[in-house]
DNA sequence: TCTGGGGTCCTAGGACCC
DNA sequence: TCTGGGGTCCTAGGACCC
């Protein structure tokens, strides 16, 4: 299974490599201060409600791992350093790291900040080996860097992965111990290993499905090799089963996609203590309305559903969400409907979490046509529209109130005097021309 | 032992259209 | 008068990944 860099698959073989950085997000703040080298540093929350996003191996040898809570890993290790993220930071070195990769090759797809699958076929006619790519990229990484890493090679996404993590150090008995760096399972035994894997080791077996599997009495790959497809879907569901039964024979069809678009985005905060009543949560939205609206520009991206999520002290969760006819990007015109599916929900607890998210993308370009249509389509409506057109001039400060006095009817509360709000601040809407501002002051 | 924040995808039910 | 089936969109919730 381990190989030297002097021989190892073709391309053929292996078309597919996985890349993964060690400890991420710790070993960039070693890095940044080199005093914390050698001891337990964790990222992660501070606060009683805190969990780990990255542990240093020095913390892992206590048995933190990340998405520990962080009372539980100080627990563990007394003396570990538990810093803030500094996601800033973190992206100037993931984009130093996507800078190497795309030396090797153009054709790679990241998930989050410190991983990458590439598609190594467009290497076929340099004569590169798989190898050699591994090698390169590992010592180009530790040289430029100065983080390490692992790598998998494989013939799809499954054994790639499969293979990165083994190929990485690993604690035994409160000992680290150094992992081969790159790992490839070749061929002739890849079924055999594949079989001995617990099935939570395969992707998309997260806690709750290896607890149904278990209930069937699946607990390692080769027991889902013999299982009825349909069998399965009756217990995860159909496409959970068919991913499930190719990965059971080593099969995967998923592709390395380059350019993914990205389909929402959002703000979610734990409160260090819990907010209760209306008028805090109200305030709150506001600001994380701000947050979201400004990822929204920064992407040139207008959205058409916005939906609020509030998770109380029982760690149960409710979400809201409200899809219009247009998009929005702007603070006010987010809030102004946050707030309005906020009013139905039941606070019956205080409330430990807020998020706001924003998806259902348009192109800003493409905004002002569907604007447009969502007045002309309204304007057949009779709902109190006689009252605000002669109020207001502007259509696409109505369309953002017809929107939110729409969530607030939807949901049985008074339709009317809603606008004072908007009205207050001024709604910017994105349209085709540019950015135009709708306020007290620009209205004629 | 207590569970973050950034996301993606899936499912099921209901509304609506043809 | 009662009722089809397919397709699409929306909503709410759940699970998963890093």
């Amino acid at each position: 299974m381990l190989i030297s860099p002097s021989e190892g698959p073709s391309v053929d073989e292996a078309p597919l490599l996985h890349i993964d950085l060690d400890a991420f997000f710790a070993s960039v703040e070693i890095l940044d201060d080199p005093s914390l080298k050698g001891k337990p540093v964790c990222v992660g929350g501070v606060g009683e409600r805190g969990v780990i996003a990255s542990a240093s191996y020095e913390a892992r040898r206590f048995g933190v791992r990340s998405a520990m809570a962080s009372v539980v890993a100080r627990r563990l290790c007394p003396d570990l350093i538990v810093l803030p993220g500094r996601f800033d930071r973190y992206e100037v070195y993931s984009r130093q790291f996507h800078d190497v990769v795309r030396d090797l090759t153009p054709d790679f797809e990241s998930l989050g900040l410190d991983e990458v699958f590439c598609d190594l076929r467009s290497l076929r006619r340099l004569n590169v080996r798989p190898i050699e790519a591994a090698a390169g990229l590992r010592s180009r990484i530790a040289d430029e860097l100065g983080l390490l890493c692992g790598v998998g090679l494989g013939r799809n996404k499954l054994f790639a992965k499969l293979a990165s993590k083994k190929s990485k150090p690993h604690v035994v008995d409160g000992r680290l111990v150094e992992g081969p760096g790159v790992v490839w399972v070749s061929p002739d035994i890849e079924q055999e290993w594949l079989r001995e894997l617990p099935v939570s080791a395969l992707w998309g077996v997260g806690p709750a499905t290896a607890a149904k599997l278990e209930k069937l009495g699946l607990h390692w790959v080769r027991d889902l090799a013999r299982v009825d497809e349909l069998t399965l879907a009756a217990h995860v569901g159909a496409s959970m089963a068919a991913s499930l039964a190719a990965y059971a024979v080593g099969e995967d069809r998923r592709e390395v996609i380059v350019d993914r678009e990205m389909k929402s985005v959002g703000h979610d905060q734990t409160f260090a203590r819990s907010l209760e009543g209306i008028d805090q949560l109200t305030q709150t939205a506001k600001g994380h309305a701000a947050v979201v609206a400004r990822a929204l520009r920064s992407q040139g991206r207008v959205a058409r559903t916005i939906t609020v999520v509030v998770r109380f002290d029982d760690l149960t969760s409710v979400s809201r969400s409200q899809t219009l006819s247009f998009g929005v990007d702007d603070e006010v015109a987010i809030a102004a409907i946050a707030e309005a599916l906020l009013q139905s929900v039941d606070l019956h607890h205080a409330v430990r979490l807020l998020g706001i998210h924003a998806s259902s993308f348009l192109e800003r370009e493409n905004n002002q046509m569907q604007l447009t249509f969502a007045i002309e389509a309204s304007s057949d409506n009779a709902r109190e529209r006689a009252a605000i057109v002669s109020r207001e001039r502007q259509i696409s400060h109505e369309a953002l109130r017809d929107a939110v006095d729409e969530v607030r009817q939807r949901f049985g509360r008074a339709a009317l005097g809603t606008a004072s709000e908007l009205s207050e601040h001024g709604v910017e809407i994105a349209t085709q021309r540019g950015r135009h501002a709708f306020g007290p002051e620009a209205r004629d």
